[in-house]
This record gives C-alpha cells, sequence and structure tokens, in this order.
RNA sequence: GGCGCCGUCGCCAAGAGGUAAGGCAGAGGUCUGCAAAACCUCCACCCCCGGUUCAAAUCCGGGCGGCGCCUCCA
C-alpha cells in the first residue's frame, strides 16, 4: 500500500511493524462540545484506513484515539455548567461513542482520556525525561520546553520562523514563556483549576499542557517508538503534532511516528468547519433534516482524504440517492431466480474487485474505489435484466461487496438504518397484503391510497413481478 | 509578509503525458394497471494565456479565482 507521508511530503510504500500489526495513534476530540461533521471526516477516513488494513491487506491494527479532556476549554464549560471536570467531559465522550456508533465507526482498541491516573503519570514520566534530557525550563510554576535545545523542531510543518510577519498572529498565550515557539508542557496551578502533582518526577501541581498528553499516551500504551502512524486533521500539524514530535524525541532519543497522515478540512460556505467559527453541523443535525448518518458515512468518503471537501445539503441528498442505488441494487440480487451461472459475470466482478484494492491501496483513493463499485452495479443490473445473472452467480457477488463493505462500511450501515422503518414492519406487511387484494381485483384507486398513505408516513412500494417491496424513503 | 493546496459536465468527483471513470440532477425511450426500480440513448476539447512534446486536463512559465496554515481547532 502506498500513503502519502506529510514527512516527506510525498506517497511512500507503507509495511506494518512486527507481528504485521500497525500501530496508529488519532488525534481524538476535546469533550467540550459535541463533535461535528467536520471532525468526523478526520475519524471516519482513518476508520477505513484501518478496515483497509485489517480487510484488505490482512493486517493487525492497534490503534489508540483520546479524549481531550482537560483544558481552557472544558474547564470553562465544567464551571459553568456547574459540574465537576469528569461528569461535564462524559457526556461528551458518550455523545462522540454515539455518533461514531451511527457513523458506522470500529471501536478503537483504546480511547484512554487525559485525566486518567496513569496517563498524567505517563505525562510526568515523559516531563522527567525531557528535565533529563536538558529541554525544559521552568517559570511561573509552569513547565515549558526550549525548543532551541532541539535542533530539527519544525521538520513535520516545515515553517519558516525568518518569514514570519505582519499577517501571523503571535501567540497569544497567557503564560510566560522566554521564545515565542517554546510551549507549555505543563501549566502551573491556578484557583478554581483542577491539579495534580508527581513530585517525585519533579512535576510541580498544575495540568497538562496540550500537546504532552498525545505524546505520552501513545507511547504508553503502543509501546516503543516508532509507531507505525500517527495521524489527525491537517489543523493539527503544527503546531499539535510538532510539539509531539519535539516531546516525543527529546523524551526518548528515537523517531515518533513513521508515517504522519493528515485528513483535510470539511469546509461549509466556502469556509472550514470549526467550533470557532460556529458553523458546524453534528450528527443530530443532519439527522433532524431527514438525512441518515450511512449518507454522511458516504458523503465524507466521496473524496479523497486530502482534498478539501465542500459540504452542501445537496451533495448530502446525493448520497441518499446513491445509497439507495445501491441498496436496491443489493435487494434485487435477492430476487434473482434464474438458475445458472456465467463465466463474464466472475470475470466483471474480479475486475472491478480488483479496481477496488488497487484504489484503496493508492493511498486511500476511496472516490476511484466508489466509481469501480457503481460500475459494476450498472454491468450487474443490465445482465439482470437481460437473463445473463443466474442464482450461480449470486455468491460470489454478495462475497464482492461484503469485501466492499467490510472496507467502507457504509452499506451495512445503511441496511441496519433500513431495518429500522418508520412504520412497524408487521403494519407494512398487512398493508401490502390488503393492497395486493385491491390490486387482485383491480380496485386500483385503493391500492394507489394504501402506497401513498404509507409513502407519506416514509415507507415507499416497489411492485415487480413476483412481489412487492417496501424499502424506506 | 512567508508557506501550502486546489480550480475537470448544472452539482459532487476520479483521472496526473496517449486523446475525459463514476454518482446525483436533466432530456428522450423500453418495461409497467399506474408508480417505483432497472436498462438503453443523449448530456465536457478539463479557469485563462503562453511554452515543451508526434501527443498535455495531465509537464513548465505567467495570470485570474478559491481555500487553508503561520493562534485554540479534526
Amino acid at each position: 500500500m502506498r500513503l502519502y507521508n506529510t514527512l516527506s511530503r510525498s506517497e511512500e510504500p507503507f509495511s506494518p511493524g512486527p507481528d504485521n500489526t500497525v500501530r496508529m495513534y488519532t488525534c481524538g476530540l476535546t469533550v467540550y462540545a459535541r463533535g461535528h461533521i467536520g471532525n468526523f471526516r478526520t475519524f471516519v477516513c482513518v476508520d477505513v484506513l484501518r478496515r483497509t488494513f485489517k480487510y484488505l491487506l490482512g493486517y493487525r491494527v492497534k490503534q489508540v484515539v483520546n479524549f481531550t479532556d482537560v483544558d481552557d476549554r472544558t474547564i470553562a464549560g465544567a464551571l459553568k455548567a456547574g459540574m465537576d471536570l469528569r461528569s461535564y467531559t462524559d457526556q461528551y465522550i458518550a455523545a462522540f461513542r454515539d455518533d461514531a456508533r451511527s457513523l458506522g465507526l470500529e471501536p478503537a482498541e483504546e480511547t484512554p482520556r487525559a485525566t486518567d491516573e496513569a496517563n498524567l503519570r505517563a505525562m510526568a514520566s515523559m516531563i522527567a525525561a525531557l528535565d533529563k534530557n536538558g529541554h525544559t525550563y521552568r517559570s511561573d510554576g509552569s513547565i515549558y520546553y526550549r525548543i532551541s535545545t532541539l535542533p530539527a523542531y519544525g521538520r513535520l510543518a516545515r515553517l519558516d520562523h525568518e518569514g514570519m510577519k505582519d499577517g501571523a498572529r503571535v501567540d497569544s498565550d497567557s503564560y510566560a514563556k522566554e521564545d515565542a515557539r517554546d510551549f507549555v508542557l505543563w501549566k502551573g496551578h491556578r484557583d478554581g483549576e483542577p491539579s495534580w502533582e508527581f513530585p517525585q518526577l519533579g512535576v510541580t501541581p498544575g495540568r497538562p499542557g496540550w500537546h504532552i498528553e498525545c505524546s505520552a499516551m501513545a507511547l504508553r500504551l503502543l509501546g516503543e517508538s516508532p509507531i507505525d502512524i500517527h495521524a489527525g486533521g491537517v489543523d493539527l500539524i503544527f503546531p499539535h503534532h510538532e510539539n509531539e514530535i519535539a516531546q516525543s524525541e527529546g523524551a526518548t532519543g528515537k523517531p515518533f511516528s513513521r508515517f504522519w497522515i493528515h485528513v483535510e478540512y470539511l469546509i461549509v460556505d466556502e469556509q472550514k468547519m470549526s467550533k470557532s467559527l460556529g458553523n458546524t453541523y453534528t450528527i443530530s443535525d443532519v439527522v433532524a433534516k431527514g438525512f441518515r448518518p450511512s449518507a454522511v458515512r458516504l458523503l465524507l468518503l466521496s473524496a479523497h482524504y486530502r482534498k478539501q471537501l465542500n459540504f452542501t445539503w445537496d451533495s448530502l441528498a446525493a448520497m441518499e440517492e446513491s445509497l439507495r442505488r445501491l441498496t436496491d441494487f443489493l435487494a434485487r440480487l435477492g430476487a434473482v431466480t434464474r438458475a445458472g451461472m456465467h463465466a463474464e459475470v466472475s470475470a466483471r466482478v474480479d475486475e472491478a474487485r480488483k479496481q477496488f484494492v488497487d484504489a484503496m491501496q493508492d493511498d486511500l483513493n476511496t472516490a476511484a474505489a466508489l466509481g469501480a463499485i457503481f460500475e459494476l452495479v450498472r454491468y450487474l443490473n443490465s445482465a439482470i435484466d437481460s437473463g445473463q445473472l443466474g442464482t450461480g452467480d449470486v455468491p460470489g457477488i454478495r462475497d464482492t461487496f461484503a469485501q466492499f463493505d467490510r472496507v467502507l462500511g457504509v452499506l451495512s450501515l445503511r441496511q441496519a438504518e433500513d431495518d429500522r422503518p418508520p412504520v412497524p414492519v408487521d403494519e407494512i406487511e398487512r398493508l401490502i397484503e390488503e393492497r395486493h387484494a385491491a390490486r387482485r381485483r383491480r380496485d386500483f384507486a385503493a391500492a394507489d391510497g394504501i402506497r401513498s398513505g404509507l409513502a407519506a408516513r416514509g415507507v415507499l412500494l416497489e411492485d415487480s413481478a413476483g412481489a412487492t417491496r417496501w424499502k424506506r424513503k
């Protein structure tokens, strides 16, 4: 598989580590608010990456996705809500898990939170290691990283500090630093803020800086560096990932991660979707508008992960239609009764499978992979129409679509949604029977009445030669 | 001011030297009690101007336009 590595700014062949295992870390959500679909673009793309590893390439995956549950915003939010930090952030972690489930994300092997005791201790140990290696200094009770002690600093982001001028906003952090580029490892205690200390490690009362948690948790849970992949949104390249590298490499003296994968922004109204801009949509917003999470998932996979994707309600509606085409096809396949098996069919299926695999291995080209699937669907639909597809062909086709879906995770998600129609299934079936009776006595007004009545309630009926099928609108 | 990405049909989007995948929408048709689904047909010289080449949407140069990073952010 070829993957684009931000570190080298080029595609590189990727292979797993020992034991055929891929150890990957994904920067997760800061849990002061519900995640929006821009956040989920990253998580869905990384989910497809891990599925590609597992189901297409046969690797094992150990993935860590963290929750940042202590920072300025979570502290402020908890204070405002009159809750303790832990229970305040609990709500958003629960919401994240709900949204993740509705988008069909496979659970990561580890989902640590920064304020877990073991993680705080790992951060303190890392700070102690940085102390030992001469990368730190203290000021006003806080602990800082002295960037000048790490010549390689800036390799990931490739920022030219000489070039930073007028347009660049200056660091507004209200902690005292020697150099604008230095960053906080541990923020000194302030009244009203949660505080931890590890005196035996030289860590005085305070709380973690943002960057330290990812470095510490990644190495604690994934083992020795370098890990195989570190992933996140493009906005994390600087300063977050650059600083993670500084911390990890300053502490261990070894490279932190072999690959750095960054997912581009989801934009909306020609601007990035971000909480600070206030133009965000959540999964529940989408559902309230009558769309389904499966359509969101497909939309997020419809463009290459390294290209900005402009979110519009129209494109989401188009995804609903595309998905319908796919599930209609699968339903049609189940209704095939003609016997026989056809070499041409299996050749076309094999070809599509190969195109799919090639596309996914080409830096996760989900858009091209989807193209191969739709092309196959059109071919197979026309084969059904012309009687060139028989029951003997069906299992192989089903296997292939199952493989597509293990990787993309969108069809089964859709089908699970379809299994929960707005009208109870037994009622739908009863009405279909009534309508059959009406049609048999050629009372088409009554038959059409039943059909439009169900349609108004979100259930569509389709007649074919043998039977009537229902589906969600 | 520095750095980066992008501009392909009405909309979304692959393709990255060999003559434009796919989805949605639209038009016409086949099938059907009517619908729906499905199928068939139609629907792009790839932002502009130069250059390199037998050949460029793809490479180079210059424009124009959009987005992003250099601040917390997926």
